[in-house]
DNA sequence: GTCTATATAGGGATAGAC
DNA sequence: GTCTATCCCTATATAGAC
């Protein structure tokens, strides 16, 4: 088994449990590897499995969301391009966001400065787009911080009743709410 | 020294560390009880601290938040006052919410029920205020299921990037937002 | 009611064979 | 590279003295 194959595995457990429910049992069926096994890959041991994980997931995002936002597209187009690229990534708001899961408990000791990069670029990269539509730059980073807090809490509202219409709603106004 | 302020001194470890998180020797130094005086007044072990908790701080969110909801003034003002009590109850965005730490990990099989039935009569209680204010049934659900949505998102924002600015900033455009 | 001491289970992590 | 077996530690929980 590959390493990236070990990582993929293991995304689902860490989405499903967190950082402190993983267990490493857990993990070792998630992946089918022995506890030894995942050793062999993450030697330094849980915390470098979640940070794979993180960095994989992270990487997925820019190369869906990010680099939709990216485009040469108009800003409509992109963000709405970008919507779909959201619901994707969640699942319609059933996938957890890591960066939510990264920032509590002992996970965030680990890795609240990387949590915190990840989040601030993705705000700018959307207020960028903003600004390109001709919206006036502080007026952009807020609204893009309202965005980013619509689906952040959609995503909670989501897990709590067990319904995916709040992410969905979010995501259908979104391109609405950032552009007027 | 009381139950009750027992359960006022593991707010918050339980807060701070998540349930998981929070170790029954952490619990115990919080408290300043030792582990088996713990066991003395929450029998049932840790869960029962957390459930007695969560219990005391719904019942705090009560008293305050969804009060406020159901006084008999104007809906503008009773929104603006819940609003105030709001930054209040979070601490401007400081507390993170008891309801999103206890719809994760472990806690989730345990409070699952019982968090989705506060969060519903949160959304029941808001939109009720708007039905009284002119704003047909189906709106005002959407709206508040909004409103908390933001708030839920805020607070999230708030933990990762050390920064009460986007709480404050929400609670500021609430009753716009609610009652357009 | 609070403590010290302890039981038992599971956590993360490692050694070493294959 | 993967396994079995094991280590040590911390976790939750309990017993029983005071």
């Amino acid at each position: 088994m590959s390493k990236e194959e070990a990582i993929v595995k293991l995304i689902p457990a860490f989405r499903k449990y967190g950082y402190e429910g993983a267990s490493l049992t857990l993990l070792s069926k998630a992946s089918g590897l022995g506890k030894a096994s995942l050793y062999h890959y993450f030697p330094g041991g849980k915390s470098e499995m979640a940070a794979a994980v993180f960095e994989y997931i992270s990487d997925d995002f820019s190369k869906s969301v990010l680099k939709t936002l990216q485009g040469e597209e108009t800003p409509a187009v992109k963000i709405q391009a970008a919507c779909d690229r959201l619901r994707e990534f969640y699942d319609s708001g059933r996938n957890p966001c890591f960066l939510a899961i990264m920032s509590f408990g002992e996970a965030e000791k680990l890795f609240h400065k990387e949590v915190k990069a990840r989040l601030l670029l993705l705000i700018e990269s959307l207020a960028k787009v903003l600004v390109d539509g001709g919206i006036e730059e502080e007026v952009a980073r807020l609204r893009s911080l309202d965005a980013i807090a619509m689906i952040q809490g959609a995503l909670v509202l989501v897990r709590i009743l067990d319904d995916i219409e709040p992410f969905e709603r979010v995501i259908e106004g979104l391109v609405g709410k950032l552009l007027d």
